[in-house]
DNA sequence: CTGTTAGCGCTTTCAA
DNA sequence: TTGAAAGCGCTAACAG
């Protein structure tokens, strides 16, 4: 880019770089006349302030850091969207970094933020306690936590209420008869896996039922595996592997067990493909065969078969509401924690009572 | 941040500031004692480059702009995942621009990307002429169009043989039986729209059926409209309207009509689920009352009920090679636009021969 | 093999 | 009401 500079601007305008300076800043005033000498000016060359330039004297790159898991899960592109749109009225911009919860990609990004001097963070943590991250939070960064905690992390937490939204939708299985349910979770270091967990247990608890331990499955956070009778079978890029299965095979083999479960608990919407795609190769029909709730609500769940009973969270708003928070913090104001949002239990047709054996 | 400057690593190593440069750029000799010298310090103070700072004299930013239509719609998240994870290893990062297919939006974030000094640029235009984007043509920054055409820009695209993947999925519309067929389109001025078009036309040409003008379509690019008979409808934030209406609206009264088509085209994912929905309102039957086929293949496409038929694009192979494109022509290298990808049509059960009236 | 130093383009005191 | 000039943190001649 050949650039013009501020030089070249005052020099057209025939005043100092300093008056120019402050007609674009409107930083103290100027009278109208060179005003509007220095505005031509700037039109006719085609003039833009260089950022590089400006964030060295200021401190300030009116740039934050997004960590998150993977923009290709529909819950962080919504998130995504929230946080864009409302950053984007205060002219920040976002530095968007997808961790594939390894907690080694997460603290490489967080480096990388370090040094591109963001004056914010919004990160979904992986719950791993991460070096660089105490780091940050040490140096007065200001930080949002977005949907998760993180161990040792003070920061103020922008999230939904798991540990409750689960419990209700366990609660409306057994209220259904069920009592031999799948809780499928990913990594157990995410918060909201646990607190789901607990929403879950709790549930169980009231109800006097115990909790099968062993149906307490974890899966790869890639929603998918390899199917041979489905040729089509989606294939994500850049499978990071936790080694752990994913959802897809940890449900298969107990799926055609005849001890198999009456319900399955899917506790994070990537997990939720996987499982239909294993009810599908099973040929258990859903919900005759087996009742499905899961977190989390796509475009295609009203329309899904059977349309799909799930646990709605406000996602773009959880965006939305963490870079506000974030831009108050960076202009120095003090904010609360705000309340969890709901999770609401949209009841569709994914349910119903077991069937007799 | 309370950051160190390379002079405090040079004191503390008893250095020069411009040895210190090297070692962390590896741009001239150090010898090995010296050099160790200079890393302890870097660690020791925990010191990181500070990338303004080193942007205002290099001229390179190692930022690129992603410019696209909405981070929402997965086809272009699967394209921002693939761009990311190429720049990611050049260290590059993104400053991604949703335009909601605005154009007073893509020129704002065009404007705002010239004064972020962007190393080059992503886009995928909308297709109205647009001043900023000439003028970065002009100015000689890496720009590499992707999926879609601009009218007087001059750059490498990356997309797919969008007419031909039409033209195939048409053909095969048309062998089944098939006469009675509606395009549904978005905006006009996006060339891979008015591409698919052309594939569309070209097979009823050959086919010597004339083409119902009335039934080419424009709908509105987010998917979605107000259904009453829907009560969890999906409702997307940031409704930017074009001021025409949703898939959902277009197609609810043609579809009450007697004289209904028997297959509708559908020429964008965002279009998909109006369409399904639009379907379910009427209570037509998807393939017995109606067929369909779509470009762009959703996870769910496969286990939906019937599994779609659609004309698939290598998504994040697009963005892939976009990235790595454009880090060529970045680094000074010559390069041809590639051939386009092919658009594979994928046959599963959503279409079959109408039925006799 | 290493150090000195002149800027990169901007903001911001200080002075007028 | 405006200008001169210092300096943000870094790189890259140039000099030794």
């Amino acid at each position: 880019m050949a650039s013009v500079s501020i030089k070249e601007v005052a020099k057209e305008a025939g005043v100092s770089t300093a008056t120019v300076s402050h007609v674009i800043n409107q930083t103290r005033f100027v009278s109208e006349e060179t005003r509007q000498k220095v505005v031509d000016a700037i039109e006719a060359l085609d003039y833009h302030p260089n950022a590089a330039a400006r964030s060295l004297v200021t401190k300030s790159t009116r740039k934050i850091g997004l960590v998150i898991a993977d923009i290709t899960n529909p819950f962080f592109t919504a998130v995504t969207r929230g946080v864009e749109d409302e950053i984007s009225q205060y002219r920040y911009h976002t530095i968007l970094c997808n961790t594939d919860e390894d907690p080694k990609r997460e603290d490489d990004y967080l480096r990388l933020l370090i040094a591109q001097q963001i004056d914010g963070l919004i990160i979904a943590p992986i719950g791993v306690p991460s070096e660089p991250l105490m780091q940050m939070t040490k140096a007065g960064i200001p930080i949002v936590l977005l949907d998760r905690k993180s161990p040792g992390v003070e920061a103020p937490l922008v999230g939904v209420a798991n540990a409750e939204g689960a419990y209700q939708a366990t609660r409306y299985l057994i209220e259904l008869g069920h009592q031999r349910i799948i809780f499928l979770m990913t990594l157990k270091s995410i918060s909201t896996q646990q607190d789901r967990l607990d929403g879950f247990r709790r549930a169980f608890h009231e109800a006097n039922i115990p909790v099968n331990e062993e149906w307490i499955l974890n899966a790869d956070p890639r929603f998918y595996g390899i199917s041979p009778s489905l040729p089509t079978f989606p294939v994500k890029p850049s499978p990071k592997s936790q080694n752990i299965p994913s959802a897809y095979e940890v449900l298969r083999e107990l799926l055609k067990s005849p001890n198999r479960p009456s319900a399955v608990f899917v506790a994070n919407n990537q997990l939720m493909l996987g499982t239909l795609y294993a009810f599908k190769e099973c040929g258990l029909h859903c919900p005759e065969d087996i009742s499905l709730v899961s977190f989390d609500d796509p475009d295609w769940a009203p329309i899904f078969s059977p349309p799909l009973t799930v646990v709605c969270q406000p996602t773009y708003q959880l965006g939305q509401t963490a870079a506000s928070l974030l831009m108050k913090l960076i202009q120095g104001e003090a904010i609360d924690a705000p309340a969890p949002f709901p999770a609401q239990l949209i009841i569709r047709e994914s349910c119903q009572a077991p069937q007799p054996i």
